[in-house]
DNA sequence: TTGTAAGCGTTATCAC
DNA sequence: GTGATAACGCTTACAA
């Protein structure tokens, strides 16, 4: 029983004008009389007028809205710690610039069209802002179709698609190094599969680190796994069983981090006596554990502001050449780090 | 530079009729040869025609799109360890029949006109799911604007509007009564404002299970504050400090059980030799906690697909009659708590 | 079976 | 300053 919409045309008639008028009136132009815009805005009032959203796109030609897309990477947007943080950014700035955020289900499998790619030729978006990992395909054709797009999280190797990345390398690199300071010398490390630029960029930073300090890398002590708390918890009971043992782990991830005290935890070692841990994120979690997480901490929320600002200069066309931005981050040392025995 | 669009009328043309019946062609009406059919959806393919979203929702009357309202008691919807969970639930829902969901920003005073009361005389969306506390009024306009409303984790005392809520006064008492018959007799709780029916319903059900295990209720083991880890530390510390402290606490939430946890360690108290702990939610990390969490799994993401399905019933018509669904819970035992000393 | 006409609610253009 | 008139892209009603 939906009641009846009220319209410009009801407007106009209540206050005796055009329905041109009307719109002008209500639009801020100044090409009406004080007096009629008045009582036009009287009108909308008394009516509880609200322009019809679809009318207003379907001239204007744009939505005032973006689509944010969860990458394959992530179950849903909302059951990752890491993306909650960014998108709290990125809400903000499209909040303040008048933007409505349509947020598509996760991508699936590599074969299906996405949800985003038709809003975008529908002219339901004026943008789209993807976080995590997507099929480079689906990118191109949403910019062929005239949408701009933001890789956030992500980026692609062969066009020049804009994108806010966090410095994986470097955070990887910083974690390491920090451990090799502390005197460890069989350093674990718990990443992700290297064939995304996450896991790559982990482990060159990692390895890097190693080569530094004068470690030479060893694959035994290198797990790649899902990101996966328990997948972490296992992977660390492999490291911690062999003969040799790493004395510190570093986790590409603080969840895996979690994952590793866990695993340490249930083969009685002490952290950080026998085991020292580094994760990367530093998510709320982390200073609350037991003990609490040292850990690189992403700019998570700075990366979401950027890659919305970035969007948005794109939309309006501000912006033309596409950059890519790298985003520091910073080592937190917390209670799970140590000197070697 | 956005490329020009490609209309209907573009398909029409190359496939040689008129545009209503490349129309009724794309929409599968019965009244077009196979022929012309064939001729048009060739078309369409070829310039890869997606329908003008707008210009449909114009004349259709409807968006295929319902909003996603977070209450005012989340700082956003991306932030929050427990809606996250739910809002899997309604996302796969509204997924499958093929609507859109918009997010919109939290919302924040309750002087502010949110934005989807706005979206809903806009004809925007079609219906409204609300996760989380909300203003009566604003529930109340955006009924009397004919778009359908459901709430999430609340429900209003007045109106008899459609809600799905879990039993947090049974999960709240079977947590009690668990801590009892373990032979508890000092229960601590650290709840939440009783101004909310959340925080009522869980103090309800904790004094409850006191009263039936004849333990009195002693204000003095209860405190209460926000939904926040650190709070949650600071009011066990107070707790635990008392010159007779209670053995067992009973918070509200995962997350409040995991600060009680922390302040427990810090005064070098084993758990759940010296201090037995029940939260309730069950999130992801309960299991990976040291020990894990023993705690009462609140059904998230079945709650999430029942209101999406009250809600797509109310927009379809299906259904017309207001119900509240309560959603049952269940303890989970683990590592958190044991017998009293 | 198909084409013509009309209209959804809004804004832009251009006379008056 | 204001009001006709047209247009945005689409769908339904009706006539051919």
């Amino acid at each position: 029983m939906r009641s009846k919409t009220t319209s410009l045309r009801d407007v106009a008639r209540l206050a005796g004008v055009s329905v041109p008028t009307a719109s002008q009136a209500l639009n801020g132009r100044a090409r009406v009389s004080d007096e009629t815009r008045r009582r036009v805005m009287e009108a909308a009032r008394r009516l509880r007028y609200t322009p019809h959203a679809a009318a207003r796109r379907l001239i204007l030609g744009r939505s005032d809205s973006v689509a944010i897309v969860p990458g394959t990477n992530m179950t849903g947007i909302f059951s990752d710690l890491f993306y909650r943080a960014v998108l709290t950014g990125v809400g903000g700035v499209f909040e303040e610039a008048g933007y409505r955020m349509l947020i598509t289900p996760p991508l699936r499998s590599a074969s299906q069209l996405p949800q985003f790619v038709e809003m975008a030729s529908a002219r339901e978006i004026d943008g789209v802002l993807v976080a995590g990992v997507v099929d480079t395909r689906w990118v191109e054709d949403t910019i062929a179709a005239g949408t701009p797009v933001v890789l956030l999280d992500n980026h692609l190797s062969g066009r020049p698609v804009p994108a806010v990345v966090n410095d994986n390398a470097g955070g990887a690199y910083s974690a390491t190094r920090y451990l090799a300071e502390l005197g460890h010398t069989r350093i674990g490390f718990v990443g992700a599969a290297v064939d995304y630029p996450f896991g790559r960029e982990t482990h060159d930073g990692y390895r890097r680190a190693l080569a530094e300090a004068g470690l030479g890398p060893d694959p035994g002590l290198e797990r790649l796994i899902p990101i996966d708390a328990e997948r972490a918890r296992e992977a660390a009971g492999v490291l911690l069983s062999l003969a040799d043992p790493p004395t510190a782990i570093f986790a590409v991830t603080d969840l895996l981090a979690l994952g590793v005290i866990t695993a340490a935890r249930e083969r009685g070692l002490a952290i950080p006596a026998d085991l020292s841990v580094v994760g990367m994120d530093d998510i709320d979690l982390a200073s609350v554990t037991n003990p609490p997480l040292t850990t690189v901490r992403i700019a998570k929320e700075e990366m979401g502001r950027r890659a919305a600002r970035m969007l948005l200069d794109l939309i309006r066309g501000t912006d033309v050449n596409p950059t890519i931005v790298v985003l520091p981050n910073e080592l937190v040392v917390r209670g799970t780090t140590g000197g070697r025995r």
